[in-house]
DNA sequence: CAAAAAAGTGTGTCCGGACACACACATTGT
DNA sequence: ACAATGTGTGTGTCCGGACACACTTTTTTG
């Protein structure tokens, strides 16, 4: 049931197999010159035959070569939702930073494409052994992306994908997967009323840039009903709001919006769903809508505890965090090869699965 | 942003502080004794001071005791619910023993509460360092218990809970937090539904003795509705079926029961969902009943992916395996101080959320 | 009251790997 | 021819912690 090769092969051991002294094995396992031609294919051959897989537990333990990580993210305040991934980053530099690695962030934040571009640069500029990003516009992210590329910098995306960019890894997941859930809980939820239905979907961003990814979820969302032929069973409203004067304007236009028909389910594309929920409360209206949004953070989870909103999808945004910079030290510190795309598992919350804290990521 | 204190301490740093000499320091550490009362005390407030933190990897290095583990769960056929854990378990030896922990599982299956105390008591026989089981019924589980507390054995539970059992740990979720969470499902998705709703519960389960931890589950699903006073829009049947004579007898009972009346929505507190869906789908109703179950066994997914059961409801039965193990290493091998309680999260799945694959669960 | 047992403490070695350093030998330059 | 440089190799120390063992002091016991 298990390996039983239980007698795990050490330096020492490949050494002795190649009769030499462990230095000249460490010294063709790192790569560091010395070694002449014979002997080093000589221990090659042997790490191969012995399936070498160096102690992990050593080798942290006696390196103490300490890893730089470039963190590159929208600028967020507190309770927002790139404070999720950030939060996943704390905590895997802390739980590794336990484990004795030395890790080393160096944070920096975007507020538009043309800062993304640049921080991504001054990252390449320092002494920075791998980049974590959030993606920005289409255009800065490819441009960045080519110099990393040219000039070997490892980097890893997170939350959204931009296909066919050499990152070492994408961790996230699917928009349109999001966009299809949701369209099944309000199918659900909506079936049994009687004549058409009419649904809202709400792009609410801070501005276009930001918009732009949550298309990809509207347009998931929109697919389920047209394959499943219930497009005369609904009716469709889509709004895009950018979210810049505050809660009262929001309030406005709902009030706007209301007037032309109540509607029995809105899907709010993003994390800012929770304003729509206020807006909603004070509406106050007899036939409350089924609203579903996204995404775990306080405020929205403060509106699912008062039942203003009634589903959350979660893209696990704080594991996304953790496996980015546990992947980066696999691949750097490690010199593992690691997977191309990690995808997160989409979950669903609603008052009674609110989980009751949340700690660490299991590790 | 982060704490600054770089500099780890060492067990030579508390040594050093306490005026003494590691060896004393270590034996503080591990409760092994042999320290007197005022040193044991300076040292450790100096630990909690500092916020000692053991360095894993030289920990593990430094430390060759092998872990006996004992595994007590019900006997099950590939694709059952106890595969999950199982897998979990399998996860975690497998990848603690990658990091140079030395594990020897010893696997024992149970088909009824005599067996489950029989295998139980020849694990306190056998040299374990430590069991992890699912507990089967109340009496023999409590009898059991009872003398592993006497002898001094550590033994973890998952999947369900004995009340005030002495274990280091429980590993499971709230069984009535589940049936609030179907409840949740089922009220949304019925609640346009004109008159009265009926819904079934369905216990199905091998024998009686199982039966008894689904309860658990119904009760919380009746809670939902009574406390929001929604007990004259609904009405309920329960049904408890023993699952012992393959699919026909199902078919049987559902026809019969059907007879008295189509259901609006089905819970089966089980992960056997997938026989009532089966059943359900011969009898071609036209008026197709909102079907929950749990579990995501390979047979129930492909109920989801043909859209006979609506959505899931998953304990994270896989990594409640994992966890278990993890907190038996770190109870047993490190003599760390574990949660009493570790609680899952629960998961709500349907055809548009289902995990592409599962291959570990995060370290 | 001496001998034996127990309590309390410190020292040394080992775990597997990383790397600095020392050293032997060969090659090159002046 | 002899130092300067370079190549190939082995040795020793360290990383932080676990534990066996040795040793001293106190307590128990016959």
């Amino acid at each position: 049931m298990d390996n039983g090769n239980h007698s795990h092969i050490r330096i020492k051991d490949i050494a002795e197999k190649a009769g030499c002294s462990i230095g000249t094995v460490d010294r063709v396992i790192h790569h560091r010159g010395r070694v002449s031609e014979p002997v080093k294919k000589r221990i090659l051959a042997i790490i191969e035959e012995l399936h070498y897989k160096p102690n992990v537990n050593a080798r942290v333990l006696a390196s103490k070569r300490p890893l730089t990580l470039g963190i590159l993210l929208p600028t967020f305040r507190k309770g927002e939702y790139w404070e999720l991934p950030n939060l996943g980053i704390r905590d895997a530099i802390s739980r590794f930073g336990d484990q004795g690695y030395n890790i080393h962030p160096v944070y920096m934040g975007y507020t538009s494409p043309d800062k993304f571009f640049q921080a991504g640069m001054k990252m390449l500029a320092d002494e920075i052994d791998g980049i974590i990003m959030s993606p920005s516009s289409y255009k800065e992210t490819v441009r960045l992306v080519r110099y990393y590329f040219q000039y070997k910098k490892p980097f890893i995306l997170i939350d959204s994908n931009i296909q066919g960019t050499p990152s070492l890894s994408f961790i996230g997941k699917d928009p349109v997967q999001s966009g299809l859930t949701v369209a099944r809980l309000i199918h659900q939820t909506t079936r049994h009323i009687k004549g058409q239905k009419l649904i809202w979907t709400i792009n609410l961003a801070r501005d276009l840039d930001q918009m732009y990814a949550l298309l990809a979820r509207e347009s998931g969302f929109m697919s389920y009903f047209a394959e499943k032929a219930l497009l005369d069973e609904y009716h469709f409203r889509a709004f895009d709001i950018e979210d810049r004067d505050g809660q009262k304007m929001i309030d406005q236009q709902l009030e706007e919006m209301i007037s032309k028909g109540n509607p029995h389910a809105i899907y709010v594309t993003s994390s800012r769903v929770f304003k729509i929920a206020r807006g909603l409360k004070k509406l106050n209206l007899s036939d409350k809508p089924v609203l579903i949004g996204h995404d775990l953070i306080n405020s929205n989870i403060e509106r699912v505890r008062d039942e203003t909103i009634d589903f959350l999808i979660e893209e696990e945004a704080r594991r996304q965090g953790y496996v980015a910079v546990e992947s980066m030290i696999r691949s750097v510190v490690h010199k593992e090869k690691i997977e191309k795309k990690q995808f997160m598992n989409l979950m669903i919350f609603t008052l009674e699965n609110l989980p009751s804290e949340s700690p660490e990521q299991g590790g």
